[in-house]
RNA sequence: CGCGGGAUGGAGCAGCCAGGUAGCUCGUCAGGCUCAUAACCUGAAGGUCGUAGGUUCAAAUCCUACUCCCGCAA
């Protein structure tokens, strides 16, 4: 089978080297550019490239998927499998391929569709999420389902935790999914419209907690938010504002507090969240390291959040 | 050279701007109090103030270079 692979994220690398161990082995991967990063703005390679190069598969780094549309085409793909590219593809790229052009999403679909599904799953408080294998179609996540996987949600588990944990089963739903089309018995499932909900691209900004939102919530978002976007809270130092972020795991714990209001008891930090509290573990102030939440209590002394 | 913060006994911090005795909240150890305790009281140990140079009568503090850690940003 003739297949080219579009994706950038880590989290189609066990996809990726399923198809270089059992095929159908990919004609070329199209991902983003590098892009500088960190603290010295290095230019950094997706890590799927750097596995393709080492597996010597043909890579595409085009600004705009649009701009290879000619030599895509002629590598006559028969299917494309797109997972965490972070492009939109036009109508001419979603034409180029005879059998199909199908993705891979980190949600049950129509639930979460969008950019931060894994973080969603988790921050709603449900019991499980999967990967869904669709037809890709122009509006976002929306096109006829072929199949889907699901994996149970840990009361302990993070946005990272979850996410290697769908990486790791997407090399089954991607096999079957192409088995079924190769043989023409794949399913074609509408989805439910009406049930769909889109989750937007999360900023750093929005792992701000706002300590008004209950416990129960805020420590399905330490998770969910961990470890990116993250989150964080605003304490006074020296008079000015500095962020604070806080980790998981966090507890939810019986003491009525006003929101944001510290005490420490039994050695842990807790802070107020309207109604219960919410046990700290471990924070990291700006411009030091990640500490145990009574360790920057003990030298700080900060009066509330 | 993208912007910025930081390094001070075992932990977290203050002191630096206006150089002149090493401070705070804890922890550790010893003793005391208590039915008891993560509580309280008393005492003790423990620091080349990141490294190297410079200025000075005198440097944690001022100047220069370097190392390491981190926030933003991507």
């Amino acid at each position: 089978m003739r297949l080219i692979f579009i994706a950038t994220g880590d989290i189609a690398i066990p996809a990726f080297r399923e198809l270089l161990v059992h095929g159908p082995r990919p004609l070329a991967l199209v991902t983003q550019p590098d892009k500088p990063t960190g603290r010295h703005q290095t230019l950094t390679p997706p890590m799927i490239k750097v596995e393709a190069l080492a597996a010597g598969v043909p890579v595409f780094q085009p600004e705009k998927i649009g701009n290879i549309a000619v030599e895509l085409a002629e590598l006559d793909p028969e299917v494309i499998v797109v997972m965490a590219y972070g492009q939109i593809l036009r109508d001419d790229i979603l034409r180029l391929a005879s059998l199909a052009i199908i993705n891979l999403h980190a949600s049950l679909l129509p639930r979460f569709r969008g950019a931060a599904c894994i973080q969603a799953a988790i921050d709603a408080g449900d019991l499980e999420t999967g990967i869904t294998v669709m037809h890709v179609v122009r509006e976002l996540d929306a096109g006829d389902i072929i199949l889907k996987l699901a994996l149970p949600i840990a009361a302990d588990e993070t946005g990272g935790s979850l996410h290697d944990r769908l990486a790791e089963i997407a090399p089954t739903a991607l096999a079957e999914s192409l088995a079924v089309l190769a043989d023409g018995r794949a399913a074609r499932i509408p989805q439910d419209q009406a049930a769909s909900c889109y989750i937007s691209k999360l900023e750093r900004d929005h792992g701000r907690l706002d300590w008004t939102q209950g416990a129960v919530n805020l420590e399905r978002r330490v998770r969910a938010y961990d470890p990116w976007p993250g989150t964080f809270t605003l304490a006074l130092e020296n008079g000015q504002p500095k962020r604070l972020k806080i980790f998981p795991p966090t507890t939810v714990v019986e003491q009525n507090l006003a929101p944001g209001e510290l005490l420490m008891s039994e050695g842990k930090l807790l802070v107020g969240c309207g109604g219960e509290a919410l046990r700290l573990e471990f924070v990291q102030p700006e411009g030091g390291r990640r500490m145990a939440a009574a360790d920057y209590f003990r030298g700080r002394s900060p009066t509330s959040f």
